[in-house]
DNA sequence: TATTGCTGATTACACGTGTAAACGGAAAGT
DNA sequence: ACTTTCCGTTTACACGTGTAATCAGCAATA
């Protein structure tokens, strides 16, 4: 089963730092959600019933951590939506956000120097 | 609220082709999903309940049309997706579609283009 | 006119998700 | 030993979603 957004954000936490205990985690997310422990609880047994972490045992605690990469995620992720909403047109999509977001100067260059590179590999 | 998953097949039924009956939005779904016409249905008037699409009486049955565009409704999506798995960074989406699909050469010479003309719009 | 067939409207139902309270057992403080 | 505290587990509950069956009204047909 998927990866909800709520529990994207869970392992977001894990992503950047591992093995935390439900507390630590409740930490990690606390500045940016605002969820009782209570929900983090519920969310980190989602996500081991998805398989998508593991929980170690130390002392009556627990330590999660990742058991799918962030980019893994991001590729599921990526493509799932690419293709539902660009039917698979990477340039459709890039071509898209040029005209409706601001694109910085920064931005551009590093798409270039993506490019580039694409290029040169070849 | 949000438009899903299914409800979006639905709207690019009508983007493709607009007014439709109930009865056509099924025939031009039929090709791609298997839904009986009481599920397009249902859709159809969930689409409504959500101001996403706008019904006509025609005799007694009901022309439907888009209300939102497909323009807007891939705004929203893509926005949404680059802000909440990339953090709003579209040449990191890029550079992770770079590293992680096969690009075409068709492709990058599209993205290329893109960038091209960015650069000199600029 | 009685029946059959569309078409929209109402109702259904299981499952995932966001959000959390309540319960139960172990640890620690008094 | 008793109570408070902490942590994981179980249960809860409303809402959206996928997927449809059923009902009700009008139209065409027999």
């Amino acid at each position: 089963m998927a990866i909800s957004l709520a529990e994207s954000q869970v392992m977001e936490a894990l992503w950047e730092s591992n093995p935390l205990t439900a507390q630590q985690v409740f930490e990690c997310l606390a500045p940016t959600v605002d969820w009782s422990q209570a929900t983090v609880k519920t969310l980190l047994n989602r996500l081991l019933k998805k398989q998508a972490i593991h929980a170690a045992r130390d002392g009556q605690k627990f330590l999660y951590s990742p058991l799918i990469s962030r980019d893994d995620y991001l590729s599921d992720q990526s493509k799932g939506f690419l293709d539902r909403v660009f039917g698979g047109d990477l340039p459709a999509m890039v071509s898209h956000f040029s005209q409706h977001e601001p694109l910085s100067r920064k931005d551009i260059d590093a798409l270039q120097e993506i490019i580039t590179r694409l290029e040169n590999d070849d």
